[in-house]
Parts: structure tokens; C-alpha cells; sequence
DNA sequence: CGATCAATGCGTATGAGATACGCTATTTAG
DNA sequence: CTAAATAGCGTATCTCATACGCATTGATCG
């Protein structure tokens, strides 16, 4: 996936009055796939599969998408009809802070749509509207719109990352490090080890940094720009 | 791809003396398969496509490697079989960035990776000797293991995220925002067009801020760990 | 030195999945 | 009422991964 999908999310969609009506509708599709792969997983998600749930044809679903991929970007758009939640205040740091805690709430109800935002891919109106709603409360913190973009972007760079493990469920830093419980292996790697150990570390634990992470970004980005006023 | 691949990286691989020696090995195949994602991409990588460079039949690699999945993650550590480069000194400061480098360096080497990188997957010998040395290298400028673990996946997060877009080639800033061409819609987004613009902003661009905003994060774990002092 | 064994090479068959094509059904415009 | 336009969808095709079983090839052992 990835390029000339302007017409997917920007091209003319009316109908003129002559014709079938239609029956289903590219958003109720788009809404069934998102549930089967909330449910099920996204590679669950097949056209049969969805064509079932819909009680349709599947050859019926390509009057309304264009195709699996394009489906799959639709899907992820969708995630961001509902408008950004609201920051706590207005400041530089709780605009930051609250657009990373958006990105990682939105990737954790919906653990499928992780390898969707990290992928290449065109940006649809829904996200489109996140990203305008923040950059304008940026810019009425006197924020310099590229700028503002640049911090938003570093903020959910980190945000796509530390949200990966929290998702994986069974991938925890425990099972990430099995290899390490045996002594022959964990003799390679012996900071690793030392890292790892159950126990011998107070804080912060590995698989829950989120917010300890994303206030060091807040940091760094915070510092850079009043540094520069 | 993700878990029980314990086997894959770590089992015993030893061959007993009887039977028909191998025409084929699994250095061989992974090798064939990281030179055909370099040159036409992941997708391209069929285990037929494969097996026809190999001059072997399909069903042959799967005596060596135990399927598709298993596979690109092989092709994917194998990326880190030579060291880490070495950092320009060895202060907190340049490991960190000298980490966010290799990484950078290691994707953009091989485009492909970077969906693989951001997959669920465990963590094979070549990766753990990389985050090894680093690790090393911290601890020998008196980072606490976990911190510096932390302050390695902080920069990994971003790092990750930030190469993105020098990947993708025909998706930078402007082919992201193309959509912005549109009068009708672009008044949608006014902040969005307006950061958009071309040449109305000065610096930084946005399809390489990746050193800079790499700068501001490590910035962020570098206050944070000297105000810890 | 030949029989046996163990591991490899690989052809064939299977099944899942996406989707091109063209026919049929259903409306409305004229 | 007829023609035009569009939706629904069965069938066929193509691409892939991979399970199964047989043939092949050396090494080992009697």
C-alpha cells in the first residue's frame, strides 16, 4: 500500500439518482472490518470473511473499495472519526503530552492498527483533522507551525514505538529475553543479562515506560523551544 | 510472526555425522533472500522467487529454515551480523546518538527492514550482541543497566519512526500532503496548509528533521539522567 | 565391501486469499 | 414503457505457502 490514493479518501463519491440503490455502504464496511479485527485480529480480516459477516457476495465489496489495502487504510482512518480528546490545559507541554497519550489509547484499544500507522501509507481526512486540531493549538501557543509539526511527529514517532510492547501481550521484556535464561546463551551477553534481571533494577520497569519515555521527549522538545525564543 | 522462535535462533543445530550433507544452507538461503529484498523489494521475496535464484526446488529451503515467517526474521538479524560501528567518543551523549545512527544507517541500507523491525518478532543473537555492546558502552559511562536499556529503546522509538519517511521515497512531505492541492480541501485544514506551505517556512525541513529531532530526544535522556545525579 | 540408516532434495497436491470478468437484478430518467 | 446506469455476485484464475511422501546420497557398521 501506499501511493495514489487520493482518489480512496478525496475523489467524487456521489451518485447520480440513476441505478440500483445500493445496499451496502463503504461505511459499514469499513465499520464491520474494523470489528472482525478488533475481534479476531487483522489477518482475520479477508474479503470472505467480511463478506460473510455482511451477508453479501464477496465480489459485492469491491463495488464500494477498492481493494484489500485501500480497505485496510480506510479501516485506520476510521479509528480517528471521532475528534482528538480534549488536553488538560493549554500549555506547550500538555498539547505534546496529550497527543502521544491520544496516538497510544487509539493503537491500544485497536492493537491491529499498529502495523497499519507503520506502514507506508497516505493520510486520510479523519487523521487529517487530529493533526490540524493540534497544530492549532499549537499555533495558539505561539508555536511555529513547522516546528509544531516537527515536535508532533517526534512525539508520535516515540509513541508508535513505546506502544509496541504494551501491545504484544505475551511479548512482555520477559519473553523478549527468554533466550537469556540459558546460562550457555546469556554468557554472549552478559549486560543484556545484567539488564534483564528479574528483581535487581528498582524503576523504571521495561514494559511499561510509556510515560516515563514520552516526558524525556517532552523534555528534550520543551527545552529546544524555549531555548530558541 | 512472534513468539516460540526460540528454536529458530537458539536451537541446536548440530548435524550428526550420517546421512546426505547438505547442498544448501541457511546462511545461503537467508543471504539469496536479503540480496532480492535489497534489489526488488520484501514483497518479492516468494519462497518460489527464492528457491529459482537458488537453482533448488521449493520445498527444499524448508529443510533449512521452518517457514516464510521464520525466515525474513533471519533476514532481518542477519542485517546485524557485522558490529555495531563504533561511536565517535564514548560519552553518554554520542552513544545515544551514535545508536540512533546505526539504526538509521541499517534501514535506509535496506528499506525492507523497517516492516520487519516494527513487527512482533523475538530478538535473534546478532541483535542482542548489538544491544550488548551498547549496553557495555553505557555501563562504562556509569549508566544504571536499566536506565540505559530505556534510554536505548527511547532513541530505537524514535529512530524507527523518523526513518520512515526517508524511506518511502515518493511519500515525502509533499506526496504526504498532497491531498493539501485541493482549495475545497484544504480550507478544512488551515493549519495543516499553512505548515504545508512550501518555502513559507524556513528550517527544519520535514523530510529530514531526522538529526534533529534525534538532538532533541537525546537531549531529553540527557537532562534527565544528569539532574538523576 | 555391502547393507543400513539418517538426513537432504524436491515433485505434487492442497488450500487460502485476492481479484478480473461478465451476467443479472434493480432502480430511475425520459 | 424502454433505456441507461449502477449494484450484487458466481465463477474462474493466479499467487503463495506449505504438508506429504518418495527418491537420493553419503556415512557408518557389521
Amino acid at each position: 500500500m501506499g501511493q495514489g490514493e487520493y482518489e480512496l479518501f478525496w475523489g467524487d463519491r456521489s451518485r447520480p439518482g440513476r441505478g440500483r440503490p445500493p445496499g451496502l455502504s463503504r461505511e459499514g464496511i469499513v465499520a464491520e472490518a474494523v470489528a472482525i479485527a478488533d475481534a479476531e485480529g487483522l489477518q482475520k480480516v479477508s474479503m470472505k470473511h467480511l463478506a460473510e459477516r455482511l451477508g453479501s457476495g464477496v465480489m459485492s465489496l469491491y463495488r464500494h473499495v477498492p481493494g484489500k489495502d485501500e480497505l485496510v487504510i480506510l479501516m485506520y482512518d476510521s479509528l480517528m472519526a471521532e475528534p482528538l480528546p480534549e488536553p488538560e490545559a493549554d500549555t506547550l507541554r500538555d498539547l505534546l503530552l496529550a497527543w502521544g497519550r491520544a496516538v497510544k489509547d487509539m493503537l491500544t484499544a485497536h492493537p491491529w492498527a499498529l502495523k497499519v500507522a507503520t506502514s507506508h501509507r497516505s493520510m486520510g481526512p479523519n487523521e487529517a483533522a487530529w493533526l490540524d486540531a493540534t497544530l492549532a493549538r499549537l499555533d495558539a501557543v505561539d508555536m511555529p507551525p513547522r516546528l509544531a509539526m516537527i515536535a508532533i511527529l517526534t512525539v508520535d514517532y516515540f509513541a508508535l514505538g513505546a506502544v509496541r510492547p504494551e501491545i504484544g501481550g505475551s511479548e512482555s521484556s520477559e519473553e523478549l529475553f527468554r533466550f537469556l535464561a540459558d546460562p550457555a546463551v546469556n554468557s554472549r551477553f552478559p549486560h543484556l543479562a545484567r539488564m534483564a534481571a528479574p528483581g535487581s533494577q528498582p524503576e523504571p520497569p521495561l514494559d511499561d515506560h510509556f510515560e516515563f519515555g514520552l516526558g524525556l521527549v517532552v523534555d528534550g522538545l520543551e527545552r529546544y523551544i524555549e531555548s530558541a525564543r
